[in-house]
DNA sequence: TTTTGGATTGTAACCGATTGCATTAGCCAA
DNA sequence: TTGGCTAATGCAATCGGTTACAATCCAAAA
């Protein structure tokens, strides 16, 4: 049981060639059918299993897509994740999946693993701080395709999968204006990021639209871990003008924020409202529970990988710079919901 | 920018052997060490990148671990991949993941794939109603190691990697008893899984322990999903006598149990005492906090690999059939604290 | 009967790295 | 000078499919 069968195998029994033997396994149309039944007849009977090595180094193609994302251990990436195994399962490409744990540095060394082991594609949802692009030009170079989601990167040559993040944030914004709040709060993460930047201008936008003047002491940049939760109720008890409401740019930062609150003594929403973003399943849980945006990310992962496999296949020729933007939704619950208290979600 | 460096390139150029330079790259000690250190700067130089495909090719093997899990979107699980992503990217070994999303049939299916990727060794969790070790056997055949944790299966030729189950159950189930519950409802998994199971023997014992008696009629298999919490109130609320303690086999549906609880004006814990397992994020957050079991995702899906690499690199030729169990721990909340309610934790 | 053309199948050169078995060079001792 | 020995390098086969370019066969057309 440790000898491997190879085509040649196959070849000498049914007496033909390697040649016929490769093409009838990969359905060439000039082989006659009935050659191919016996062919894969006895294949099976040997238990034959192609060498994909022998297979990829000849093709110089590997079925194989590299990940890299922030963390593996966030219940967004790992909706993300599923949605992409489940899509690249059925189109027989295979996942190579790494973490840069938000650092710079590991998300380079990854590229690089990436990039020798060939991965046929590449998906990234970049790192806290990561800057430039230099350790993708390699693969744009070796026209690998290149797609980001989440956390992008604006670059010519790669497509992206986004929520519009801008939108997001300026309804939430709009959602606490509209419960009476006129000093919100904006805790946010690093602004390099798009989805930072881009709901912070949202919430800028919500504002002038509604006449509040925008205050730069009024956001505020963290790590949005739950630490900076704390941390942000510090700062906030320390503005010149209480706020009536925190709009956090993560659920996690937004609980521990609720968390703190609730231990200082503030009601909420009564005194102060918060939302948060992500749709993180504790968002459901805390009390009161956290008015939030959902964001698909099984739907995210799912797209990305259509989009690179279809790029791969040249199923689709679009334009290689295309931005896939999806929907979002504002979920309102207990933690803004200053007026109509009936209306439960 | 399109044309790949080979061995032969770099041989040509510095008027060498393919093999010279193929010696020099794997640092062979029969290579000079100053031919060594031209062969390195000059492959630096063009930029020459390993052709992963010839040399697996060669030497058969792939530096690829298969793992397959349950689910992909669960905390528990992110955290085991995020371990295991860690170690094995140390190592210079690639991860291959896929998931049976609980499902025997595409369990069996992903195993054939990562068994035609001609993955080095392959990790596996279980699916809720797999039955038997066909889909395993080929690998065995092939001498391919084999990694169970978590959701194991006992096989003669496998390593599995666990905690122990029977005792966190005795301990959550006595903890209930010294909080003064002596009705418990246990609500499990899947009976076929190792992991239910065994901490619902843990269950019995500690009843034992305490003089209480067992009574099948207290035990309620389900999925464990949300949607199980709510039918397991239903249950409960038909039994002849209400219980004053709910062991529930997993957080998420535990915390779906309290929300239900709640909605039906019982007090937790003074009506009933609720307990968890897996010490999910959201056991923390819920209110009462939830007493549970912390596992050690993380720390699981490191040492699963690492036992699978020096498996695999021959450092440990401990007998395979070796079983690593990790330290559990009982964490006390809210949910369950009935007596000394001033220790907060 | 010869020609023509489509349908099948075969030949052989790759793809790039690895490795068992030489071979060569250089040095020391006999 | 010669033999022996070590260190360093080269030769060439090999891993298993893939594919451009024939070659072959057979029936239909001329």
């Amino acid at each position: 049981m440790e000898k491997e069968v190879t085509i040649y195998d196959i070849a000498k029994i049914l007496n033909l060639s390697p040649a016929t033997v490769s093409r009838a396994l990969n359905d060439h149309p000039a082989i006659n059918s009935k050659t191919k039944l016996s062919i894969a007849n006895t294949a099976a009977e040997l238990g034959y299993r192609s060498n994909t090595f022998a297979s990829n180094l000849r093709r110089k193609s590997t079925s194989t897509l590299g990940v890299i994302v922030p963390r593996l251990d966030s219940s967004f990436m790992s909706a993300v994740l599923a949605g992409m195994e489940e899509v690249a399962n059925k189109a027989g490409y295979n996942l190579l999946i790494s973490q840069s744990l938000e650092s710079q540095g590991k998300e380079k060394s990854n590229a690089k693993t990436m990039y020798n082991s060939r991965v046929d594609g590449l998906l990234v949802s970049l790192a806290y701080d990561t800057e430039g692009f230099d350790h993708f030009e390699n693969f744009v170079k070796k026209r690998v395709p290149v797609l980001f989601f989440d956390r992008i990167f604006d670059h010519s040559e790669c497509a992206t999968i986004v929520i519009d993040n801008e939108k997001a944030g300026y309804d939430v914004t709009s959602h606490l204006i509209m419960q009476g709040c006129t000093h919100i709060l904006h805790v946010t993460g690093n602004l390099k990021r798009n989805v930072y930047i881009d709901r912070l201008s949202g919430y800028r936008k919500a504002l002038e639209a509604h006449g509040i003047a925008f205050d730069e002491a009024w956001v505020l940049e963290t790590d949005l871990s739950r630490e900076a939760g704390k941390a942000a109720v510090d700062y906030m008890e320390k503005l010149p003008v209480r706020p009536d409401a925190i709009f956090v740019a993560n659920d996690i930062c937004a609980i521990s924020c609720i968390q703190e609150l609730k231990q200082r003594g503030y009601r909420i929403p009564e005194d102060i409202a918060i939302a948060g973003f992500n749709n993180d399943p504790v968002s459901q849980v805390v009390e009161p529970s956290l008015t939030t945006v959902y964001y698909p990310g099984k739907e995210m992962g799912a797209i990305a990988v259509k989009t690179m496999i279809n790029h791969l296949t040249g199923t689709s020729d679009i334009d290689p710079a295309n931005s896939v933007v999806l929907q979002s939704e504002l979920l309102i619950r207990d933690s803004s919901r200053k007026l109509q208290r009936e209306a439960r979600n």
